[in-house]
DNA sequence: CGGCTGCTTGATCGCTCTCAAATGGGGTGG
DNA sequence: CCACCCCATTTGAGAGCGATCAAGCAGCCG
C-alpha cells in the first residue's frame, strides 16, 4: 500500500530515543500510517482526542481559534515530532487543529494502543514527558515574551526561532523553508499583519532581511539577535 | 522527625491516581519529606534540576524572571500538585523559582530515583504526562489570551481561575484564599499594577468585588464571567 | 489578461504604560 | 494603647505603541 518506513528515519525520532530494537519494532508494528495532503488536517480543535501521531514527513501547523474567531499559531511541527500528545491521556478533546501545510505521512496509534504501549515500554512515556516538558518550556517563554516585551522584539525572536527549526542556507542568507505569511507571523507573535509588515519592511531597509510573498530570508542573523536580546 | 503522612492525603494526589497500594507504598517510601517555611523556596530558576516534588501542604508560587529583571507568575500550586516536573527528565535546569507563600511540606525524589520509579511504575509516568498536558493546555490558553485579549478581560479570567482553584466561600462572596497583591495579578496577566488597581477599583464601584490589602472577594461571579466571556 | 490573494503604506484613535504623588491599613516598638 | 513607619494601593496627567480602517500595489494562477 504505502512505501516502507526507512529505519534511519525512526532512529532520529526523539520519542523513540533509547528504545531497544525489539521495542521499537513492536511500537512501529502497532501503528498505522496515515497520509494527509497539503491543505488537509490530522485532527481539528474540539474533536475527541482519538489518536496520537508521530510525523514522518511533511510539515504541520498547529493552531487554535478563540471563542471570537481569532486564530493563534501554537507551533510548527516537522518530521520526528509528536502530534496530539496533550489530548492523549486525560481522555479529552484536541485543544488545537493540526493543519497540514506540506503533504505529510505520520505514524498513528489510537488512544488505548498508545497508553498500552507506554505502559509496556515506560521509556516511551518518559520520552514523551521530556518532549512535552520542552514544549512547556517553550510556550512559557512565549508567554513571558507576550507579557513583557515589545512587538519588534517578539517578532525578531519568532523569526529566529523559526529559522533555527526550519532554516536552510541559501546564497543570500538563511531562508525559512516553508511558506510563512505576515498573517502567520502575526498569529505567532500576538500582533496584527500590519505591524508585522511594517516591522519586516523596516528590517529590509536596514539590510537585515530579504522579503517575498510568504518568504523571509535572514541576511544578518546577528542583527536580529541584537534586536531580540539587547537590554536597551 | 516529622509527622506521618495521612493516607487520605496521598490518595487525592493526581499523580498517584490508579496506582495500586503496594506501588504507592514503594513510591512514598522512596521519597524524603522536605519542609520549607513561608518565604523560602523549593528551588530557584537556573539551578540544576535535581529533584521532583509533590506538595502535601502549603502553597507555592512559581515565577520566572526575564533577562531584564521583570517577573512573571507562571502558576500557583497547592496540595497534591507536582513541582519541578519540567526539569525532571531532560537533565536540564529549573525554568522557574518555586517560592513558598505558605509554609509547605512536600515529598521529594531526586532525579534518578524519579526516573527509576517511573520506569518501574509506568502509571506514574502516564499520570505525570496527563497532568503536564493539563498545564500545557492552561498555559496555551494564557498565551492565547495575552495575544488576543484586552487587559480587563484577562484580569477577569485570571481572577476567576484563581477563585476556582483557591476560592473559599465567605459571607460576602468568594474569597481568594491566599495573599494576592495587585502586583501578583499584574504578573499573571501581563500588565502593570496600576492598570490592575484601576480595573479592580472600577469593578468595586460596580459592586462586582470587594477589595482589601492583598485580598480580593468576588461578590458577583456572573458579572466577571460576563466581562471574561462576552463577545461584545 | 483579469482576478485573487498577500503585502505595503498612510492616517487616526485609544488603550495601556509610565511617572509622580498622595492615601491608607496594619503591624511594631515605645 | 498610641504613634509611627512601611508597604500596598489609589489616582491623576501625559505620552506613545500598536490597533484599526482605508487604499493602493504586486506577485501568481487560471
Amino acid at each position: 500500500m504505502s512505501r516502507p518506513i526507512r529505519p534511519e528515519l525512526l532512529e532520529s525520532v526523539p520519542l523513540f530515543r533509547d528504545l531497544d530494537a525489539s521495542a521499537l519494532d513492536a511500537v512501529v508494528a502497532a501503528a498505522t500510517v496515515r497520509e494527509v495532503a497539503a491543505g488537509g488536517s490530522f485532527f481539528r480543535q474540539g474533536e475527541a482526542g482519538a489518536a496520537f501521531y508521530v510525523l514522518l514527513e511533511g510539515r504541520v501547523k498547529v493552531t487554535q481559534v478563540t471563542a471570537d474567531g481569532q486564530q493563534v499559531v501554537v507551533r510548527f511541527a516537522g518530521p520526528g515530532e509528536m502530534l496530539g500528545c496533550v489530548a492523549l491521556v486525560s481522555g479529552s478533546d484536541y485543544p488545537g487543529t493540526a493543519e497540514v501545510t506540506e503533504s505529510s505521512r505520520a505514524l498513528r496509534w489510537d488512544r488505548t494502543t498508545s497508553v498500552a504501549l507506554m505502559e509496556r515500554y515506560p521509556r516511551l512515556a518518559l520520552n514523551a514527558l521530556a518532549i512535552q516538558g520542552g514544549h512547556l518550556r517553550m510556550i512559557q517563554a512565549r508567554c513571558r515574551e507576550l507579557a513583557t516585551e515589545r512587538v519588534e522584539r517578539r517578532i525578531a525572536r519568532a523569526i529566529l526561532r523559526l529559522a533555527r527549526q526550519a532554516g536552510r542556507r541559501v546564497e543570500e542568507g538563511v531562508l525559512i523553508e516553508f511558506p510563512l505569511s505576515r498573517q502567520d507571523v502575526a498569529e505567532i507573535t500576538g500582533t496584527t499583519l500590519y505591524t508585522v509588515s511594517r516591522t519586516l519592511s523596516g528590517w529590509e531597509k536596514q539590510g537585515l532581511v530579504t522579503l517575498g510573498r510568504e518568504r523571509v530570508v535572514i541576511r544578518a542573523p546577528h542583527g536580529l539577535v541584537r534586536i531580540a536580546e539587547d537590554l536597551v
